[in-house]
DNA sequence: TCTTGACTTAGACAAAGTCTAATGTAGGAT
DNA sequence: ATCCTACATTAGACTTTGTCTAAGTCAAGA
């Protein structure tokens, strides 16, 4: 991800040090913050970033297709820097630990055309539920 | 749906109005509301109804598994009576349509050992996203 | 019909996210 | 190098969604 900022620049971003940091705490495999996090983290680098600035970071990240949102559950949505490679997730239904897994085989042929009802489908999201180690150990 | 306030009570429930008239809201197939606007049409046939109780009756019915949470976006919870036929959903990215769709195969095969990462993996959950007629004759 | 514990209510509260008007600044123009 | 201005940032009010509490109400068994 470190070439995300000149990807960025390219693309016509005005660089701020408040979207490198933004950036910079995203960067890095399997981590999902939420907003509320990444603004924290981003705070203990640039104290005087607010977050208006990172929610309207994130969302840039996101439509220009850097970042994935992850809604998980009905609470805060989380960011997943990890969406140039294509992966699903795999959600302790416990204590919410994310991991990024691989699932085999083309995930939208399982949706045969009579199930499509005319839709234009082109994209599916996976999500597997079930109890981590740790979790299942206790 | 029609026998869910049979079941419920015989599993201890107190039967209210309030309570009858939000399962009755929720009966029907293909129906995926918001707790508000679950409030909104109970409302219509008990003006007095609350807010709270709204959201009570759902949790509870929810965790009875009668109905199934879905959190299609990060927005509200959607509220689908049809828990008891396994199914998954297809949502449209523009106008947040949201149909029931039955893929072929077992989706949780999907997903190697190798990728579980010591989970216990119970469940899974399918959305495909496109566009659906209507926004795509656009 | 009485009683009681479960249920409902209004409204305060909380969490997550959006919006606005004022201010600041990156980077091209000069 | 400096100036200019459109784009970016800020604080904080506001909205949406959902939870909690204390007081009042009622379903259903005795």
């Amino acid at each position: 991800m470190s070439d995300l900022l000149e990807r960025l620049r390219g693309r016509g971003w005005r660089l701020t040090a408040q979207r490198r940091v933004v950036a910079e705490v995203l960067d890095g495999d399997h981590v999902h913050y939420t907003a509320d996090e990444v603004h924290a983290k981003a705070a203990e680098r640039l104290p005087e970033i607010s977050r208006a600035t990172v929610y309207n970071t994130l969302g840039e990240l996101v439509s220009l297709g850097e970042v994935l949102e992850v809604s998980t559950d009905g609470r805060a949505k989380r960011y997943d820097p990890n969406a140039h490679h294509a992966h699903q997730h795999l959600v302790c239904s416990r204590c919410g630990t994310i991991r990024d897994v691989h699932p085999e085989g083309d995930l939208l042929a399982g949706l045969p055309s009579a199930e499509r009802f005319g839709f234009q489908v082109s994209a599916v999201e996976v999500t597997y539920r079930g109890l981590c180690p740790d979790c299942s150990a206790g």
